[in-house]
DNA sequence: ACCGTTTCTCAGGGAATTCACAGGTTCCGG
DNA sequence: CCGGAACCTGTGAATTCCCTGAGAAACGGT
C-alpha cells in the first residue's frame, strides 16, 4: 500500500496501515547511523544491530519486513548469520551490504531468493530504492504499489529504469537516473545542493559540490531539451521538478 | 498541527497541542540568546545548552523536538554530540550551524535523514523556517499542517519557493522571498525596519539600514504592480501587509 | 589490454542578485 | 508655507551563483 503525504511524498506502507520495519546490521556505528536516519526519514520504523547475536536477538523481538545486512560482522561470517535469521524470518527479504571488491559470484547466488545487494561505499537513494523493491516484492505492503513515477509527462520505471517523456524513451546514464529519481519523488519541491549530493551520491564522495550542477545540466539537456522545461533552479536555494505547463496552445484555462 | 493566534499568527504545535520544544546548543553566549529569543517568539519553549555534555544532559530531562546544534562546540566534535543526542532521542530532528567555509567539511550525509543545516552568519528568518520545516516533516507536529501561506490572494509555498498573487506566479529571489515570507507570516502587524533587518539579514549584516526600503521597493513592484495595494507603510513606525479590500465594484461593504 | 562510456575537475563566461549612494518625493509640525 | 525627517527609487558596480565546454581519470565490457 502507497499512500502520498501532505508533501507530496509517497509512502510505503505495510498491507495493515502501519509503518514498514526495517533492520539494520552494521558494525560500523557511523554507516548504521546514517543508514537509520535516512531510513527513518522514509516513514519507516528502524532498529539497528552492531554484531550477528545482536541481529538474531533484535530480529526476533522485531519482526522486521526486511534486513540490511552487512557482510562482514566481527563476531560471525555474514553466511552464518543469513542462515540464523532465516530460522527466525524464513520469508524476509534482505539487503546485503558488501564491499566492492568482495566476491560476486558468492552474492549472485545469494540473491536468487529473492534478495539484493548493493556495494560500499552506496548512495542513499540506492540502498533506500532497492529495500523499496524488496519490501514491495515480498508481498509485504500491498501488491498494487506501482514501481513507476510520473510527473507531468515524464516517467521513470524504477524497476526497469527505463524512462520516457511525452513517450519519448530516454537513455540515462545510473547517476542521472539516481538524481533524476529524487527529484521526482520530490516533485514541487526545493532541493539543495546539498541535499542532493548526501543523497545521490556516495557517502564517501568528498568532490566538488558543483557536480550537481553538471549533473542538472547533463538532465536538463536530455529531459527539456526543446521542450517545456520541467527542472528549476532556484538561485540560492535549489533545483526543483515539476510538470510543465501546458503550452500556450492549450492554456486557455 | 497549527493554529491561528489572535494576532493572526500562525504557531505550530505538537500533536497533544502543548507548545514545540527546541534545544539549542551553541558556545557562545550572544548567539544561544539571539537564538533562543527569537525562537521564544515562534511561540515554542526553548532550553539552551553550551557544550556537548551539557546538551545530552538537557536533551534527556527536556525531550525537545528538534534540537539546533553548533558543529563546532569546545568540548566535543559535533558528530560526537550528534551520536549521543541519537541515543536519548533516536528521531529527533536536528538544525546544524556550520561556519561558511567549513561547508565541505563533514556535512556530508547530514541532510539526508531529514536533518538540515544552516551556515553562519545566518538570519533567523531563515533558521526559524528551516526549524518549522523540521519539525513539521518529523511529524511532531500534525501532518496536516500546510508549507502553503496565504494572505488575501497572494499565496507563497514554502516548499516549491512559489509565490503568486491572483493566480499569477511572481518571480522572487532569495532576500525578496523570506522579506515577504516574514511579512506574511505576520500579516496585520507592522513590523519596524530594524525588526525586519534583525530577522531577514544575516546577524553579521553591517550595511545601511535602508536596504530595507529598497527591498519594500522591489517587492512592491512585483506583489502590487498595478494591483490594489498589500503592503503598506506606516511612517516611523514600519511596514505591514494585509489583504487588499475588495475593489471598489464589491467595495459596498 | 583496448576502446567506448561514464564520472568528475577545472575554469571561463554570463547573468542574476545584492547593495551603496544620491537625488527626489511625501509627510508633518510649526 | 517652510524645513526637516522619513521614505522611495534610479543607477551602477561588485559580488555571488550558475552553466557548460574541454579534457583527465576511472570504469566496464570484450
Amino acid at each position: 500500500m502507497t499512500t502520498t503525504s501532505p508533501q507530496g511524498r509517497t509512502e510505503l506502507l505495510r498491507a495493515d496501515g502501519s509503518p514498514v520495519r526495517v533492520l539494520v546490521v552494521d558494525d560500523e556505528v557511523s554507516l548504521t547511523e546514517l543508514l537509520s536516519m535516512a531510513l527513518r526519514y522514509e516513514g519507516w520504523q528502524i532498529r539497528s544491530a552492531g554484531d550477528g547475536v545482536g541481529a538474531v536477538r533484535t530480529a526476533r523481538a522485531f519482526r522486521p519486513d526486511a534486513v540490511v545486512l552487512d557482510m562482514m560482522l566481527p563476531d560471525m561470517d555474514g553466511l552464518a548469520v543469513l542462515g540464523r535469521l532465516r530460522r527466525e524470518l524464513p520469508d524476509v527479504p534482505v539487503l546485503f551490504l558488501t564491499a566492492k571488491d568482495a566476491v560476486e559470484d558468492r552474492i549472485a547466488g545469494l540473491t536468487a531468493g529473492g534478495d539484493d545487494y548493493v556495494t560500499k561505499p552506496f548512495s542513499l537513494e540506492e540502498v533506500v530504492a532497492r529495500l523499496r523493491g524488496l519490501i514491495r516484492r515480498a508481498g509485504a505492503a500491498d501488491r498494487r504499489s506501482e514501481s513507476v513515477l510520473a510527473v507531468g509527462d515524464l516517467t521513470l520505471d524504477e524497476d526497469s529504469h527505463e524512462v520516457t517523456r511525452g513517450g519519448d524513451s530516454i537513455h540515462l546514464t545510473a547517476t542521472e537516473f539516481e538524481l533524476l529519481r529524487y527529484l521526482m519523488r520530490n516533485p514541487r519541491r526545493v532541493l539543495s545542493k546539498a541535499q542532493i549530493l548526501d543523497r545521490v551520491w556516495n557517502y564517501d564522495f568528498g568532490g566538488q559540490a558543483n557536480v550537481v550542477e553538471l549533473y542538472i545540466s547533463y538532465l536538463r539537456r536530455k529531459i527539456d531539451a526543446g521542450r517545456e522545461p520541467m527542472i528549476h533552479t532556484r538561485r540560492g536555494a535549489g533545483y526543483l521538478i515539476k510538470a510543465a505547463p501546458a503550452t500556450e496552445a492549450a492554456a486557455a484555462s
